[in-house]
DNA sequence: ATTATTAATTAGGCATACCAAATTTAATAA
DNA sequence: TTATTAAATTTGGTATGCCTAATTAATAAT
């Protein structure tokens, strides 16, 4: 198999087998790869013989220690380049993912490692996702979704789970960025919409919107 | 054709008829690419089909404007790549080229033209190599091989055509790096060595290494 | 002009990474 | 338990980008 496609699938499954459970099905990762089902069938075969994965024939699959290893490295590479697009070439973070598409598969430890350093190995990339380590140690907070925060309470935005251009520009545009305050003044019975309090100013939000939204209970 | 396939096609075919002659043989081609000569003419028809380049059976290929404007800003974007990763980064001069191979596929202008901004936007790669700029307008030189220096003469080192690590280690190993001076004391008739004075010592230098630096008559 | 020599092309194949359509398996609901 | 539905697989293809071996074309030498 190719590097590129390797690195691919291992990343998506690492990706829906963190959120939610360890067991990845062919239909969500093909979802992910943008490829029909069919065609995961064939690549998660070849992982099991590379042994990346363990493919368990119409039941589900799930990455090998050596398989987590490498999906750690591409997310490591990923996000270390995200974050040096926003930091030193001062791109926005609604457009440094798609850049780092490509970039994360450009094969040079050394070549991440040095840019890790010139950023002060940071451990939050611009949409508050954790970096892993060189090692793929990776640091794990009690964050939650802002859809699943109680009428009252406040919080502080801590990151986001869409990455897409439209979806940060939103954000950015009612000052919903990483490291705002918000308070939840209360949510709409009917369709549960939040209506929040945030820089002051009152914003209503859609539950999908609050969906995509992670937070800390201050 | 895959766009990373397309670059590597019209970057080589441009790197040939720049060096020698316009027109640019399949087997010349072939060897650059490190394929055969029969993938090197399926390849070429489809760069034809493509606009890329005028491909006439049996002769000969040249580059289109449209073909040469993407070679461009292929060596534009290698060599930017290489002046930060020896400027910025640290890496030696020998160990960028490599990394640029992979790194001049990044498909994103925005990203090359931070790079150089942040740079100053050097003129002149780690390797002397000049650097197109964004409307692809190269700077032209009337540097010489050092193979075809003169005795007694003095040069100033500008530049290398040989990129491989092993050579470069071994310049940085005698200080023939760029920027240095040298006085060609004499040419040895048997193997046509040439001894040179750099740095205030002698040194032997084989016609093979002569023809891979250039330099500036003093 | 004929013969070598070298370069280029053709023909037939192979591996990768996809696909659509048909079929099977598993999970869910009745 | 049986029918329904959804997920996964099999089967038979396609497009790229390479390859080797055989053939043809162009160039150089005699
Ligand atoms: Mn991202
Ligand atoms: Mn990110
Ligand atoms: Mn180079
Ligand atoms: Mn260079």
């Amino acid at each position: 198999m190719r590097q590129e496609t390797i690195e691919n699938y291992l990343k998506n499954i690492y990706h829906l087998s963190i959120g939610n459970k360890a067991i990845v099905g062919n239909f969500q990762l093909a979802e992910k790869l943008n490829i029909r089902p069919a065609s995961v069938t064939e690549g998660l075969r070849k992982l099991h013989d590379l042994k990346y994965v363990i493919y368990e024939k119409s039941y589900g699959t799930r990455l090998t220690p050596i398989g987590a290893k490498l999906a750690l490295t591409i997310v490591r590479r990923h996000r270390i380049w995200e974050t040096y697009l926003a930091k030193e070439l001062g791109f926005g973070w609604d457009e440094v993912h798609e850049i780092a598409e490509e970039l994360e598969h450009i094969q040079n430890d050394k070549l991440i490692n040095k840019l890790s350093e010139l950023l002060g190995n940071p451990v939050y990339d611009p949409h508050g996702d954790p970096i892993p380590d060189e090692k793929g140690k990776i640091k794990k907070e009690n964050f939650i979704n802002l859809s699943s925060a109680k009428p009252k309470n406040s919080y502080k935005i801590r990151g986001v789970s869409d990455h897409s251009t439209v979806f940060l520009k939103y954000l950015e545009k009612h000052r919903l960025i990483i490291g705002a305050h918000l308070k939840i003044d209360s949510i709409e019975e009917f369709d549960q919409s939040l209506i929040i309090t945030c820089n002051k100013k009152e914003v209503i939000i859609s539950p999908k919107v609050a969906d995509n939204i992670i937070v800390e209970l201050l």
